[in-house]
Order: C-alpha cells, then structure tokens, then sequence
DNA sequence: GTGTAAACGAGACGGTACGTCCTGTCTTTAT
DNA sequence: ATAAAGACAGGACGTACCGTCTCGTTTACAC
C-alpha cells in the first residue's frame, strides 16, 4: 500500500488560522500594490505568518492568490445562474452587463487579473485557474443556451461549448488586452451578433 | 536657447551592433529560459553588452522584447493579406487554420505570450502590443470582410470591428488559457458560426 | 507541600535511551560535520528523538555535546594518574608526548576543540567546561609536581596551580591556535623548559 | 603567464568609501551584540551597504573582522617595542600588567576574543589571526628577549621562540577559558617563573 | 589630423526579494 | 507525564537581479 508521505506536510496539523491569514493578507496586498509588487515576504509579514509557513502549502505566491480569490468568490457568483425570463437577448444582455460591470470594478479586477496573467503564463497554474474559475463561468451559460434550445430560441444542433467561447472569448480579450471599453453598448452588441449565430436555422 | 533635452541619448550615434546583439539574445533566451526567467542582466551578458546600453534605450525587458519580435514579424504576414477566392469561408478558414499551426510553433509561440502576458499586465505596454502586433493582424480581417460585403455574402451592415472580435477573440482565449487545442477541426466550426452571425440577414 | 519546581522536568521519568541515542548522535555528528555545521534537528533525526526532547534536557547544543564527552572520557583518562618513576622529567614528557598524540587524534580533537571554542565564547559554559574536563588534567599533574617537592625534585615554594598553567598553557596555545605542531620534541622542551623553572632555587 | 582572474571582483574600482564603513560598524555591533549575535545583514545595514557588497569582499564575518581589528590596532601597539631599562624583569612585568589590563578593557576584548574563537574552530582564518594578529605581538618579546641574552640575563642558548609561548600561553589560556583573573599579581609571578626558566644555566 | 563628447563594455554599488535553513515554542497523538 | 513528530513565527543565510553609478575605451563628428 502506498501511501506516499515523503515530504508532504500533514494537513491534518495544519493551522487554519494561519490559512486565513495569508488569504486575507494576499487579497489586501493584491489590491493595494499590484501583483508584481506582490511578494511572499509582505504577504507573510502582514500575516503575521513566517515566511515557511507558505512556502510549505503553497508552490508559487500565483497559486495563493487562486486560493485567496477563490475563498471569495465561491459560488457567490455562478450559484444563481442566469436568470431564465423567457427572453434570451434580454437575459444574455443582463448577465454580460453585469459582468462587465464587475470587471470594471478595481478591487474584483486587480486579483482577477494577476491570475489571468499568471495563469497564461504558467501551464499548470492555467488548468486550476481554468477549472476553478472559468469552467463555473462557462456552466451557467451552457444551461442557460440549453434552456433556449428547448424553448426554439437556440439551433438544437448547436456546439453548445463553442458558443460560450464565441460569447465570451470577444469580451475576455478586450478586457485582457484593454482594446476596448467594457461597456453595456459592448455586451448588447456581442450578445446580439452572437444570437444571429445560435439562433435556429431557417 | 539651449534646448537642452537633457537626458534622452542621441539617436544618431546608437550603436547599431549593439541593438541587434540584444534584440537577437532576447529571442534567444526567452526560447530557452522563458519570459518570467528572462533576466537583463543574461540579456546583456548574451549580448556582450553593458546593461545600461540596455537602460539606456528600453524600458523593459519587455519592450526590448517587443522591439525583437516585431523586427522578425515585420510585415512578414500581414503583408500579404488574406486571399480572395472569392468563396469567404474557405479564405477565413485557411488563414485561421495556418494561425493554429503558427500558435502551435514554440519558436513563435514562446515569445509572443511572452507579450502578451507582459502586456495583459501592464497597460503601458498593452497599448504598444496591440497597436504594433495585433491591430495589423485585425486590419487584414476587416478588409476581406469588407470584400465579402461587397460580394453581398456578408451583412452591409455588419460592425466589421466587432467582427473580427468575434472572430478571433474565442481563438485568443484558447489560446492564451490553454483551455482547449488549436485544431483545425476549432478553426472551421469557428469559421462557420462566425459566417451564421455575419451573414445577411434573411 | 507540594514542590511544584513548575517547569523543571521530572528527572525520574526521564527516558535513559533517548539520552544516550542523543549523546551518541552529537559525538558523530561533530566528527562529521564539524561544530558550527551542528544543529538540534540533526542531532534529534540521527537520533530518532523530538527536538522537544533535547530542548526539556540541555540547554544549548555546547551542553549536548559537554555531557557527550564527558561520558566518554569520564575518568578513563586522569584516573590513572601521571607514573612515578622516580625522575620527574621522563615521567613529565611521557604524559605530554601522550596528550600531544591524543589532541593529533581527529576524533578527540574534533569534539574537543568544538567543546574549547564554545568555553571561549559563552562564559557559562566555560565554567563547566573547565571544571568537568580540565580541572581533573590539573589535578594529577599537581599530584605529580607534588611528589617531585617531597623528593626535592621541585622548588618546596613552588605555585603549584601556577607551575600547571606554565606547563600546559603554551601546549594549549599552540593546539587552539594551530601555531605550531604538536610533536613529542615540542613536548620535551617544553617540559625541560618549565623543569629549569621548577627547579629548586641554588 | 597564469594571473586567474576568473570571477575575483576589481579591486581597482572598490568603494574605500563602504569598505571604511563596513569595518567600522563591524566593531560597533560586535561591541554591543557579541560576536554570536552579530550578523552579516546587521553590518550590511549599519553600514548603509548592499549585503552582496560584504561577500564580495569577504568570505565569512569573522573575515571581516579581522580586518576591522587589525585597521584599529595598526602599530598602533607593537611598534614601540618593549621598553628596555636593562632591568629586564622589571620591563616584562610592565608589559604583561600593560597586556592584563589591555585584556580587562572590554572594548578591545569583545573584538579579539571574536576573532581568537572563530580562529579556534576555522583553521584557514586562524592562520591570518596569527600571523597579523599575534606574531607581531611575538616578535617585541623576542627582540627583547635578545637584548636580555646580549646584556648576559637570559640563556644565550634559549630557544626564544618557545620563551614567547611559554610566557603568553599561559597568560592566553586563562583568559580564554576564563580560568582566572589577569590581575598585576598573575602578570608579575608568571614573569618570575618564567625568567628562571630563562636564566643563564649555573 | 586632432579634440571632445557621447555611447559603449564592464562591473561595483545600495537595495529588495528570493527560497532555504535552523531556532526555540507549541500542539497533537501515542505510549 | 514524557516522548516522537512536526507545524509554527521568526529571522539570518547566501544568491540573483534590479536599476544607478562610475570607470576607462572606442567612435564619430567638429574643427
């Protein structure tokens, strides 16, 4: 029987209060001096936590800040869903609004950004940003398209994967690369023409 | 009246050995040690040449970065365009499916996230990003959309900026999250439910 | 009455193996990584012990490897005495060239020295150190010098503990400081150096 | 023609400037924290210096040390040499009762006991200890020991090399192990005993 | 041609943060 | 209650780079 213990710390000693002290200090620091700026010895001294202690739990001050924002967000977002009023445009055009909205708020943006960056530019980060953050994202919308598929709104045969990326992949990039406003204009735009592409075909 | 200018080194007297010897080692090493692990001091070193030359004529690590990637790019794509076959999506597919084979190569792949990690961090540096790498990149898109409008196989009234968001924006994310392959099975299905939302409308 | 001693550990209860695997585990790692490379957590995992352990019992490492010593030199030397052949000088180089032979040994020197360099930089435990180890040295060869008094081999007026440091101090200074070897020429000039200052007065 | 340079830093181009400042807040911190307590990093700060710039220059802080002490003692003793009166007993008391009293001052024994202890355990920094710190202190006693054998006090065939160590060694050892008090008293009988060792034989 | 001023290669500097190591304390579980 | 185990706060280690700052040494234009 395995078992492999080796070096890996005993979780099960593990102070929580610890824990939420770095998450907490992580999220704070994030916000007030950026992510470069970031380091473990700051995140650790207002901690109050010794540097080790990160070290130990933690591979990369990235992979902190994922925990730390995670904590936050859990299912605050994504747990409502979309709402389903009967009108697709209209429920598409009031998620992605309000989406754009919380990206333009700086102390949702900054942490959120520092792990979209970190994570596109490290491979094992991006499979945990993407499966923790993203996918949860991603979800609400396919049921969302599906709801409109049996409701006639939605092409039946459409990749329903695919469309989340057509509807959502525009507005990631605008944000990622600041090549645009994230305005309400902007989501009623991309929700329509992404529509014109779902919609059943003649 | 002096005009003194201070500090701003004259141009006219740069060594043009020296900026090739860096651009060229900047290639070289973020292929070799990534961009995180990229290092101005490896960068002079590689060069034979001072740091502060470096300094002297960059910002960053990352504009020198820029400037490399830029002096092997130039006009290399872009210049030709997209084909006109006269069949849009064919051509569109074509030119997406040869921009998946193009992020799958290391060579090209390794620095240009570089960039684009660098600028999704840096607003400064986005703004250079986008104007000296991708808006070209975005210009030949809209042109052939336009031709397609013409040919009457895309909606005049199409926002053709919006467009080619749609368009290349879910293949950007892909790309940049690593949430999905660059196939050109993706390319195509991209194609076509781009081609269903421009279309002319019934 | 109930004596509390608060924290001072109950000696009774104390585990005779972890003490002696704890003593055993410093003398070798002395002998193999020398005294400044010497730590509590080696000293604890060579000897299959908590470092709590070490800590409830000494006070420091130097204490650790004073008792470490002391048990294995305790009175195998000293006991014995210094022979009395009748002609002090003979029995006096004898003693000497034997202690230069033993401080040539690396694996009494290695802890010993530790041992002398840590007297000589913490006060309280130079107490211990000169008490324990060398006080005993002294003391046979007062013993000795004594008896050359009684057989008018030595000046009757002679200061004993005074002739002592006289005899072993250069030997000492010449050890700590590497100043010089320690051979058996040095021994016997040494001796019949002190001897023409012992001598009885004409 | 070897001349390694290899990776030896300039010496040319190095800041007397941080050099002065570096030993000087060496001897400071070693007064007031001990030798034990005195870190690199503290130094580096006291002095107003980047922490590389100590081991550029020096490998270990007992190195640094060493310079710092020898640039305060400097001929600064030494260099007048021992007094010669033609009392040659008198003249060595005056020394000895000097050197007690030097040794009782614990602004010069903070310092040197320092160095006389990571001399103990480092074999490489003991020999720059002797040969800049206590040889010169040997050779006054030599030269003046000489002088005695021309003025016919001492043995013309006296090895003074050993004289000196059995003369300093006991005066070293007791202050290194603490072992007694380095009183006039001490300095004068060991002066005493000494020089009947030292006398011309009958 | 020579003088002078900038750019250059080199690299020392004051700093910051890294990731590792060890200290001495504290907590948990087992004997 | 002591012990083994090991997580913890703290702090120094020695290293790697940062960006700035001299140093001489080219280099190229002005005279």
């Amino acid at each position: 029987m395995p078992s492999t213990t080796a070096k890996t710390p005993d979780v099960s000693r593990r102070s929580e209060r610890s824990r939420k002290a770095i998450l907490r200090a992580s999220m704070e620091l994030v916000g007030e001096v950026g992510y470069t700026k970031l380091t473990i010895e700051a995140i650790a001294a207002r901690a109050g936590v010794g540097k080790q202690t990160i070290y130990r739990w933690w591979p990369s001050k990235a992979a902190v800040l994922l925990d730390a924002f995670t904590e936050v967000v859990r299912s605050e977002d994504y747990q409502a869903g979309i709402p389903d009023t009967g009108d697709i445009e209209a429920d598409l055009k009031t998620v992605l609004r309000a989406t754009a909205d919380e990206f333009s708020d700086a102390a949702f943006e900054a942490p959120y950004r520092a792990l979209a960056v970190a994570s596109a530019a490290d491979a094992e980060l991006a499979e945990q940003f993407v499966r923790r953050l993203q996918e949860p994202g991603l979800e609400v919308y396919i049921a969302r398209l599906r709801a409109g598929q049996q409701a006639g709104q939605i092409d039946p045969d459409l990749d329903l994967r695919l469309a989340t990326e057509v509807l959502l992949g525009p507005f990631q990039q605008r944000w990622l690369n600041r090549s645009g406003p994230l305005t309400h204009e902007f989501a009623d735009r991309l929700v329509e023409m992404a529509l014109r592409a779902f919609a059943p075909r003649a």
